[in-house]
This record gives structure tokens, C-alpha cells and sequence, in this order.
RNA sequence: GCGCGAUUAGCUCAGUUGGUAGAGCAACCCAUUUACACUGGGAAGGUCGCAAGUUCGAGUCUUGCAUCGCGCACCA
């Protein structure tokens, strides 16, 4: 077969008589990009491909945590921002793609406890934290280069010289800058109060990194003591001994008159309570009794009522999510043992009314799994509800309410505004430390009672610092401008590409990650952190199940490249999927674009083999009526697709590129000219070449964001005038 | 309890401002040809979840309902 082709078309370029080959090619293109320095938007102007005077477009990658490699998620992800990187830069202006890596602080620790105990059956105290720092490091530098390398295979055309980590030392500079701000501002605090506290991990965790799950639980009624008047319910009767107060509904008719009064105890399961009747319109009438035993300690809710009044609080259980008072039946015991203590205790002595099984929705740490123990801590915070006196006495909530309100910060699709307003009218003081050794460290000193918050240790002797480190968030919520020179304001980066274009997350991490950006850039910045926020949907496996370790059905997207190609993979991720909308992955529709890919590659064989000797000129006007009219389908549909793209709809031109393409090009437009090109008539052959040039030059040009080797690789063979890298050739008009 | 999304061909999903319903894969028939079998041609397959409304006209707009999924709140 090979033969025979040689023999037939002797000049055309021999790489188009076998079948597209992706493997052959891709590293030797991406290379060929990065040697040249595009990715880089001051390259582009030095060497005059984009014009000095060019509007800007910018968008920083959403950093991929350091705890492992990449999934189909983030090759989605890549893909989608790739492709209006490319057309934004091959549109003229100067395009910036910054990379980087988060450090993950909670997630990354607690991967590498893991694998310590697995592999050595140590702890993290067994080395101390310089020694297990390091081991961290060295996780994080090995999963980064995986990382870095997966991106690399995905084509992403983003400028390698600007990586950033969000743990690197320009990023700390950040942190503690903004840190110190903040609490100069007030707006950094350190309070004593109910907070998520994760028994496994040993750390509080925020609002944000609690999951429910829904758990049967047994809901006990009873009474404290035979002469107590009011029978409460609760699944957590070994709290109970903590308990100051019983708190009902100032409407309740049943328990008006005992409002105000306090009852003594003298033996409750051993402890002896002193509970005092209050009134609180949180309690709902109709659970239970109706009446609520308040544990200031253990409880956010009950922590709030007993602050507004005035009642004592008795803590309970450790950070071990073990009983520290009572007597030897309970001291030292787990809360689920301590449990059945107390409920026999009260089947004994006859005070438990009743036993029913309910549902209930049980708080467990994200990262661990643990369940939550809330306890009484101190902390640090922001708050979110202090008027801030160089932003016009706006707190941070307005502050990251009014842009998404004003429309000055565009949502994409605009439902995400709704779910984004309603988080933060929810929002609490956000809880910023961490009791976990990798991450940044709290930037605030103690000398006895002395207190000292900077960029570096105080002068003078023993001052110790934090031993907290910050929320992995905080640091997150600086990137679109940590990432481009701040706290430099001179800093041209932060001058030109700030606020940033558009950023393209997925939806999962609105609260933590764009609301957060969001903050910090109104307030630190006194703007906005990007103009456009794209949500994008969950990547999941065919069964519509997300990707996880536990289930087992993680798809290495390099696996999918080595049998399909990086072009193949993009376009099966990207088209057809709108914004916001979840998409069960689909290796067919993979195989489906490889074909599409070796499609255009004959597309090319065909009209440079009919070629031959002839270079493609634009200005060329020698056409027939008919071929007229094929040009003004084609430019009409290059306008469509301008138009879209600039609406960020490319899940809609990769499709019309492909229908356009395939269907009408190579079905119908190519057919029709063998009749043609067989003929003797040489102008109509002229002529025709031309067209089928054009076309193929034009649809090579757009396609190019989506399918950037197989593109660039037939840009080097078109016999056109116009000879730089693809990557910066212009768009179309 | 409040809110959001989905429901279109056997499967996975597109469908812009309302104007004769589309793609990929699968299945069926034909074709070995001056690109391509990773192919071409052809045919088949849908009362667009249900019901009502607006309209000359509704997959698209309005209302109600159903099923599935998700978020938030409650979670004593």
C-alpha cells in the first residue's frame, strides 16, 4: 500500500501517507512551543507576533493540590482553559497563563501520615516536625513534577516561567503581608469559642470542610432527676453532664412558668448539674419535648445561648473525643461508650421516658472522615461582619456580595449567583488555624501575655511563635495577584493582568476558593479578582459515579492519550459539555475524535496531493460562482464561531467545526471536486485547489485551539506563505 | 423545610433570540472508488417526563405535578 501511494503522489510530504500518528508527534510539538517561548506574552512582543500596544487577557490556573496526580477532572479543566487561551492569544492579545500547585495543607499532611504508618508504622511525632516537614516537602516536589508533566501532556499552552506554589517564598511574603494587614484592621482576631474539631486529624477544621452524612441515631428522652420538671430529648446523653441549662420556647404554653427558675442536681449519672430554664426561640416547639438541653461546650447552637445568657460552661470531652469529668464510669471514656453509661445509668434509676430510632444528618471532617466533635477552642478568625474603615465601612460580606450583585464579576451560568449570594449571607467568622504542622505558620508571636503579629519574629528574647498554621484557603484566596507580584504594587504583572480575565473552577469549590478570592482581592486589593468566573461540572465515570479512590474507577487521562491522543481527549471533553453541566466520560466519544483526527490528516493528504507545486494565496479571486458561494458559507461559519467563542460557548464550536468539517468538507465539498481535478479544464483546477486550500488553511487555523498538535503539525507541511508556529498565527477575522 | 439542576433516538448528550428535532456510539442494508476501512452511501429509530396555559406557531416561555441528582438549613 505504501508502494503504491509512493508511486502516485512522489512530492507529498511522506509523514501524510500513514495515519495520523499522536504519540510521534505530541512531545516534539509541545517542545517546539515551549522552545520558543509563546507561552510567555512578553516573548510574544519582543519577537512582534503580538502587537506592543494589545489588550490583555489573563486567567490563572486553579492549582492542582500536591497530594497526588491528575485526573480526567483536571484534564477537563486544562482543556477548556487551553482553548481560550490559544484563541486569545492567536486573536492578538497578550495571553497569560499562570500555572502553579496548592499545597494542600490538611490533605497533603494527611496523605503522608498515612503512608508513614503504612510504610513505617511511625507517627509524626516519632520524627518531630522538622524531620516530617521534610518528608512532606519531598511528597509535594514528587507529586508537583507529576503533575507538571500530566500538564504538559494535556498541551496546555501556559507560561511555564511564571509557575507559582502556594507555599513557595514569594506566596509566604504574601500570606504574612495580608495576615498582618488584616489584623492590624482588626479583622484578624483571636477568640475562645465552639469550634469543628476533627478527633482523627487533631485539628479544627472550617464550616466549609464539614460533609453530612445522613446516619440512623437513637433519640432519648428522659429526665434529669425525678423532681426535675421537664423532660428532654437528646442523642447525646453523654454531653448531658455538661449541660447548664434547658431551654425552651418562649411561646411554649407548657413551660411558661418555669422560665427564669433554677433547678439543682445533686446526682446526675454521678455529677452533680445546676440547670437553669431559659427561653430561646431557636427551639422548636414541636421535636422532641419541646424542651432542649443546653451543653454550652459541645454544641455551636447551645455555645450562642448560653453567651446571650450569661450561663456557665462545663467542658466535657477532650480532643480525644473522650470524657474528662464524672466518676469512673465515665472518666476517660470514649463518647460512644460514655453513651450507653449514661443510658443505663438513666434506664436504672427509671428516668428514661423513651428510646426511638431517627434520622439524622451526622458533621464529618472532609479530609478524614472523623466525626466532628465540637469543642471549645481558641482560635483565630476573620471577621466577616466588621465594617472596615478603608474599604467606605464595608464588611467583608458586602464586600464580596456587592460584584457578583453589581454584575461587575460575571457568573457563568448565572444560577451559580444565587448559590454564591446565599453562601455568604449564611457565612460565619471564617476559622483560619489549623493545628497541623505543613502550611504557613501563623505570623504572630507570644512572650507571656505579650502578643506580637509581623512579617518576622519581634526583636528581644523568648517570644515564641504560633504553632498553628493558616487554612490552605487563606493562601488560595490571594492567587490571581499573589501570583502576579503582590504585595508589590509597582509590580507590572500585577499592573497589566490584574484583575484577571476569567477564572474557570469547578463549581464544587465555590465557598472555598472563588468567594475567598473574591475577599481577599476587594479587600487587600480594593477590586476584583477577575472579571468572568466560569463554573464547570464534574468529570464522571460512565455509571454517572464520581471518580474516587474507594470506588475504584480512576481513568489515567495519560493512558487515554497513549491510545487516542491529547487532541482526541480534549475535544471529547470539551464538546457538547455547557457550562455548569456534570458529563459522564465516554471512551467511544475519544475514539470517536481520534477518527476525526486521522480524518483531517487525509483531508490534507487529499488536497496536497492535488497540489502539488502550488502555494496557498489568500488573495487568489479566479473562483466560479459556486465556489464564491462555498467561500461565503465558510467565512459565515468562522464569524459564528468567533462570536461564540468570544461568549466562551466552544462546547458549541468544537461541534460545528467537527460537523463542518466532516459532513461538508470531506463528504460533500471534497467529493464534488474529483470530478474536477480529474478534468482538463486547468484554471477550474486552479481554482479549485485554491478553494480546497483555503478551507483547509482556515479550518487548521480554528480548530487549532481545540486540537493543538494534530493542527500545528499540518501547519508545517500547508504550502503557505505564513510560515511562524500555528500557536501565534492570527485568528481568522 | 428552602433552593438549584436534570428528564430529547437503544446508550451518552447537544439544541443560541420561540419557526419542519441533531451528533457520537450501537444496531440494519449497500459499496473495495483518483484522500481516508480510523472509509463512503443509504435507510431506520423521538406524541422532546406528565398536565394545563400564552402564541399563528412551544423541546425552547409561564404554572402545576412526577422521578432522579445536588446544595443549604435543621440535625435537641
Amino acid at each position: 500500500m505504501q508502494d503504491r501511494m509512493m508511486a502516485k503522489e512522489p512530492n507529498i510530504d511522506p509523514k501524510l501517507l500513514s495515519p495520523y500518528n499522536p504519540t510521534s508527534t505530541e512531545d516534539r510539538i509541545y517542545k517546539l512551543w515551549e522552545e520558543s517561548g509563546f507561552f510567555n506574552p512578553d516573548i510574544c512582543v519582543e519577537k512582534g507576533v503580538t502587537a506592543s500596544d494589545a489588550d490583555y487577557f489573563s486567567i490563572v490556573l486553579p492549582p492542582p493540590n500536591v497530594t497526588g496526580t491528575l485526573h480526567l477532572g483536571h484534564a477537563f479543566e486544562d482543556t477548556m482553559q487551553d482553548v481560550l487561551v490559544r484563541y486569545n492569544r492567536m486573536k492578538g492579545k497578550k495571553t497569560l497563563w499562570i500555572p502553579g500547585t496548592d499545597h494542600a495543607a490538611i490533605a497533603t499532611q494527611s496523605k503522608v501520615e498515612k503512608i508513614l504508618s503504612k510504610e513505617e508504622g511511625k507517627r509524626k511525632q516519632d520524627l518531630g516536625r522538622e524531620e516530617f516537614l521534610k518528608r512532606v516537602d519531598q511528597f509535594a516536589q514528587n507529586s508537583h513534577d507529576t503533575i507538571v508533566s500530566q500538564i504538559k501532556k494535556m498541551g496546555a499552552s501556559i507560561d511555564w516561567s511564571r509557575e507559582a506554589f502556594t507555599l513557595d517564598e514569594k506566596r509566604n511574603f504574601a500570606v504574612r503581608t495580608a495576615f498582618k494587614k488584616m489584623y492590624e484592621d482588626g479583622l484578624i482576631y483571636r477568640g475562645h469559642r465552639v469550634v469543628n474539631w476533627d478527633p482523627k486529624g487533631q485539628t479544627v477544621i472550617s464550616d466549609d470542610e464539614i460533609v453530612y452524612e445522613p446516619r440512623k441515631a437513637k433519640l432519648y428522652t428522659f429526665k434529669y432527676s425525678k423532681d426535675f420538671p421537664i423532660s428532654i430529648s437528646t442523642t447525646r446523653p453523654e454531653t448531658k453532664v455538661g449541660d447548664t441549662a434547658v431551654a425552651v420556647n418562649p411561646d411554649d404554653a407548657r413551660y411558661k412558668d418555669y422560665i427564669g427558675k433554677t433547678y439543682e442536681i445533686k446526682d446526675f449519672c454521678g455529677v452533680s448539674l445546676s440547670i437553669k430554664i431559659i427561653a430561646d426561640y431557636n427551639v422548636d416547639k414541636d421535636f422532641g419535648t419541646g424542651a432542649l438541653g443546653v451543653t454550652p461546650a459541645h454544641s455551636q447552637v447551645d455555645y450562642e445561648m448560653a453567651i446571650k445568657n450569661n450561663l456557665p460552661s462545663v467542658t466535657v470531652i477532650n480532643e480525644y473525643a473522650q470524657i474528662i469529668i464524672g466518676g469512673e464510669n465515665l472518666l476517660g471514656k470514649k463518647t460512644t461508650e460514655a453513651r450507653e453509661v449514661v443510658a443505663q445509668w438513666l434506664r436504672d434509676e427509671n428516668l428514661m421516658e423513651s428510646e426511638v430510632e431517627i434520622d439524622q444528618n451526622v458533621s464529618t471532617a472532609e479530609r478524614t472522615g472523623a466525626i466532628i466533635e465540637p469543642l471549645p477552642k481558641l482560635q483565630w478568625f476573620i471577621n466577616v461582619n466588621k465594617p472596615i474603615a478603608s474599604r467606605d465601612n464595608k464588611t467583608l460580606k458586602e464586600l464580596m456580595l456587592e460584584p457578583v450583585a453589581s454584575g461587575k464579576i460575571k457568573v457563568m451560568p448565572d444560577r451559580f449567583e444565587k448559590i454564591y449570594s446565599h453562601w455568604i449571607e449564611n457565612l460565619r467568622d471564617w476559622c483560619i488555624s489549623r493545628q497541623i504542622w505543613y502550611g504557613h505558620r501563623i505570623p504572630v508571636w507570644y512572650r507571656g501575655e505579650e502578643i506580637y503579629c509581623g512579617m518576622e519574629a519581634p526583636e528581644g528574647d523568648g517570644w515564641e511563635q504560633d504553632t498553628d498554621s493558616l487554612d490552605t484557603w487563606f493562601s488560595s484566596g490571594l492567587w490571581t495577584f499573589s501570583t502576579l507580584g503582590w504585595p508589590d504594587l509597582e509590580s507590572a504583572d500585577l499592573k497589566n493582568y490584574h484583575p484577571t480575565t476569567i477564572v474557570m473552577p469547578g463549581y464544587e469549590i465555590l465557598p472555598f476558593w472563588v468567594a475567598r478570592m473574591v475577599l481577599m482581592s476587594q479587600y487587600l486589593l480594593g477590586d476584583i479578582p477577575f472579571h468572568t468566573v466560569y463554573f464547570h461540572g464534574i468529570v464522571r465515570d460512565s455509571k454517572g459515579q464520581k471518580f474516587s479512590k474507594s470506588a475504584n474507577n480512576g481513568i489515567d487521562p495519560i493512558d487515554v492519550i497513549n491510545e487516542y491522543g491529547t487532541d482526541a481527549l480534549r475535544m471529547a471533553l470539551v464538546v457538547g459539555v455547557g457550562p455548569g453541566n456534570d458529563t459522564k466520560f465516554d471512551m467511544q466519544k475519544v475514539k470517536a475524535y481520534k477518527h476525526f483526527a486521522n480524518k483531517i490528516w487525509n483531508i490534507a493528504r487529499f488536497t496536497l496531493s492535488n497540489a502539488e507545486g502550488i502555494t496557498y494565496n489568500p488573495n487568489f479571486t479566479e473562483y466560479t460562482d459556486s465556489e464564491k458561494e462555498l467561500i461565503k458559507e465558510r467565512d459565515d461559519l468562522i464569524s459564528e464561531i468567533t462570536r461564540e467563542m468570544n461568549e466562551y460557548k466552544f462546547y458549541l464550536v468544537g461541534e460545528k467545526l467537527y460537523a463542518y468539517t466532516w459532513s461538508r468538507l470531506a463528504d460533500v465539498l471534497i467529493e464534488e471536486s474529483k470530478s474536477i481535478l480529474s478534468g482538463t479544464d486547468e484554471k477550474a483546477k486552479l481554482a479549485r485547489v485554491q478553494f480546497l486550500l483555503g478551507t483547509l488553511v482556515q479550518i487548521t487555523t480554528v480548530l487549532h485551539p481545540f486540537m493543538p498538535f494534530i493542527t500545528e503539525e499540518l501547519w508545517s507541511i500547508l504550502p503557505t506563505e505564513n510560515k511562524q508556529l500555528l500557536m501565534v498565527t492570527k485568528w481568522p477575522k
